[in-house]
DNA sequence: TTAGGGTTAG
């Protein structure tokens, strides 16, 4: 790039007239309304050099005019040569000119060039100049590093709010947040021009490491200058203050934004769902909707839409996939991505899957999403073959979570060999892949093979692990080893309820009471509250809850003699409800344990309120226990209808007397 | 010239 310095710059014209007669604007920019297509643009700009050969004398506007169009084509090559060609021909550069070829050759990666610009800059006069100077901050700052950036802005006497935000951000962009949060410091000791991005990019700064202090000063800052509801300035604080996790603060700032865009809204209803406020984000959602002043954009639909799958709410689901519709939004690859979970994790596969299969282009997480909703509902098979499809299409790259996927899908398959291949494709395994491993070889039975590769990696203590042999020998009724198992789990978890839970439902399936009343005594003493469990279903826009031996619906007397009635035709026919708690998190109270569970209390009500022959879906936040799974399949084959269940590992979907889980629950 | 929000596991 030498032929930059070729042209002596003191021989160019210090002025230049306007010399033509032709709409410099026509040339080169459509009116608004006009979209063009590369080829279209690639084209008119091989009309416009022709032109500029033709035309024998051009001044800077139209120079810089065309370098513009290089630039917004993202053709940095061609800004320079067409620089290059601009400075032969002696037109001389202005400071328009020369942050546009800064910005190409930080494009271009080329700091020399860059160096040889801000030479230039000097020669012609400009460097003072607020655009020149920041632009040249910005290449220093990313093709060098922040620290040269922040010399050459300290020596200089031309800075201004943008030059301070742009260092700001090239701190952030080295993550180093707390220096743009000094930086911002200074900039009011020094009484510098404070703007909204100014406060933005601090207050972005304060969110990356959940300096929640410095963020409540940079509040205060705003306040004074006037900006606390910028649009801007007041949406940075709402997400500063949920990234600290503060969501008092959050909740104040929004409840007195006098103003408030979709973003405030979507930033707040993403942290919900986030941090499992499902019902709190749903009402935020409606209440949105209700205020009727905004509408729901592709981003807001896609953080709402993971909370209707999280508590299959399908029906919530399904309406906002009528939005989705409705708004052309579907053709939006994340929106569409977010779809397919809802419907897979709402209990839908086949919705999921209809959806999946028009989608004109998929992406790594669209192929994730069915590949581990394959395994959520029982197909691990699918899943794999899905995956080897996947794997025939280059152009999808992976991830460990495809990876994560496509292992929970031989583990549910108990397709063992393939899992070893797929372990050993995995060049830098997380701990999530090692669960897996074991997790296949345990519900494969392979207890021997899962204990050598544990000792070999030395993962004989990671808790994880231990329930995911624990899984293996709930399957395999491995009653020794599923102690230890539990008892390794008591002492590397004291203070975790549900490990004594599980130790406890051990000693009542082999009726050694003493030890059930010794262990509950235990964890009362040591005020440890195991998880309560709770089922839920979604009629008629609510959703119902249901605890264990749970009367506070208002329909409970019904769902109790329902139930009642169902049970006594179980035994009728012959069935005997199975007490074996062994391994599972759901000890509660066990006289409740014939009728009494949640997920019963929920399949009852869904039985007395829907129609006859309508599926039935219900969400359970711990895992179903063996007597209310073996209780479902008899229920679903007795009233000719399918009940799903979601629990937090699997879906369950019980129809004619059987279980899609093939009993793993 | 500087600037705020989204999907997959756990």
């Amino acid at each position: 790039m030498d032929l930059l310095l070729s042209t002596p710059i003191h021989r160019l014209p210090l002025t230049q007239k306007p010399n033509h007669t032709y709409d410099r604007h026509r040339l080169f920019n459509n009116p608004p309304h006009v979209r063009t297509t590369t080829a279209e643009k690639n084209a008119h700009l091989c009309v416009a050099h022709q032109l500029f050969d033709d035309i024998p004398i051009w001044d800077t506007f139209a120079w810089n005019n065309l370098i513009q169009t290089h630039l917004t084509s993202g053709d940095v090559g061609h800004v320079i040569s067409t620089y290059q060609q601009m400075l032969s021909r002696g037109v001389r550069p202005d400071n328009h000119t020369l942050p546009r070829v800064i910005c190409a050759s930080r494009h271009y990666g080329d700091l020399q060039l860059g160096k040889q610009l801000h030479a230039q800059a000097f020669k012609l006069g400009l460097f003072s100049n607020l655009y020149v100077f920041t632009s040249l901050i910005e290449l220093y700052g990313i093709l060098d590093s922040a620290d040269t950036a922040r010399w050459l802005h300290d020596k200089s006497a031309c800075r201004n709010a943008v030059s301070w935000t742009m260092l700001a951000k090239l701190y952030l962009m080295e993550d180093k947040p707390s220096f743009s949060i000094d930086l911002f410091y200074q900039m009011v000791e020094l009484a510098a021009d404070i703007d909204a991005v100014a406060l933005a990019t601090a207050i972005g700064a304060c969110g990356a490491r959940k300096l929640l202090q410095h963020g409540r000063n940079i509040h205060h800052v705003a306040r004074i200058h006037g900006l606390e509801f910028d649009i801007l300035v007041s949406n940075c604080l709402l997400k500063m203050y949920l990234d600290c996790g503060s969501i008092k603060d959050a909740r104040g700032l929004f409840n007195r934004m006098p103003f408030r865009d979709i973003i405030s809204w979507t930033d707040l209803i993403h942290f919900y769902v986030k941090n499992g406020g499902i019902n709190e984000a749903l009402k935020l959602f409606r209440q949105m909707n209700m205020d009727g002043e905004l509408k729901p954009d592709p981003l807001t639909i896609s953080s709402i839409l993971p909370a209707c799958g999280r508590i299959t709410a399908h029906k919530h689901g399904r309406e906002i996939h009528g939005y989705v519709l409705k708004n052309y939004f579907d053709d939006n690859l994340i929106v569409q991505n977010a779809l397919v979970d809802m419907y897979v994790k709402s209990g839908c596969i086949q919705s999921a899957l209809k959806i999946f299969s028009r989608m004109k282009e998929k992406d790594m997480v669209s192929w994730t999403v069915v590949i581990s909703g394959y395994s959520l509902h029982g197909q691990g098979k699918l899943g794999v073959g899905l995956f080897r499809e996947m794997d025939r299409n280059f152009s999808v790259h992976r991830d460990e979570i495809t990876y994560t996927a496509v292992l929970q899908a031989c583990s549910t398959a108990s397709m063992v060999e393939e899992g070893d291949f797929y372990f050993n494709c995995i060049t830098e395994p997380t701990m999530a892949h090692f669960v897996l491993k074991v997790a296949l070889l345990g519900r494969a039975g392979r207890f021997n093979e899962a204990r050598t590769f544990v000792d070999k990696h030395k993962l004989d203590k990671n808790l994880e692990i231990l329930r995911a042999l624990l899984d293996g020998c709930r399957k395999h009724h491995q009653q020794k080893l599923g102690k230890r198992i539990i008892e390794q789990l008591c002492d590397l978890e004291p203070l975790n309820a549900e490990n004594y839970v599980l130790l406890s439902n051990w000693y009542a399936s082999n009726e050694e009471w003493e030890m059930v009343e010794k262990l509950r005594k235990t964890i009362r003493d040591m005020g440890l509250r195991p998880k309560k469990a709770y089922s839920w279903m979604e009629f008629r826009n609510k959703i119902h809850a249901f605890g264990t031996g749970d009367v506070s619906h208002p329909r409970s007397q019904a769902i109790y003699w329902n139930l009642q009635c169902l049970m006594k035709k179980m035994e009728e026919d012959g069935f005997k409800r199975n007490t074996d708690f062994r391994f599972h998190d759901v000890d509660e109270e066990r006289e409740c344990a014939l009728i009494g569970h949640s997920e019963l209390l929920a399949i009852s009500f869904g039985l007395i309120s829907t129609e006859a022959g309508r599926t039935i879906r219900i969400a359970k936040n711990l895992r179903v226990c063996h007597s209310c799974h073996e209780s479902a399949k008899f229920i679903s084959n007795k009233v000719g209808r399918e009940i799903i269940v979601k629990d937090p590992y699997v879906f369950h979907h019980f129809k004619d007397g059987r279980c899609s889980c093939e009993d793993f629950c």
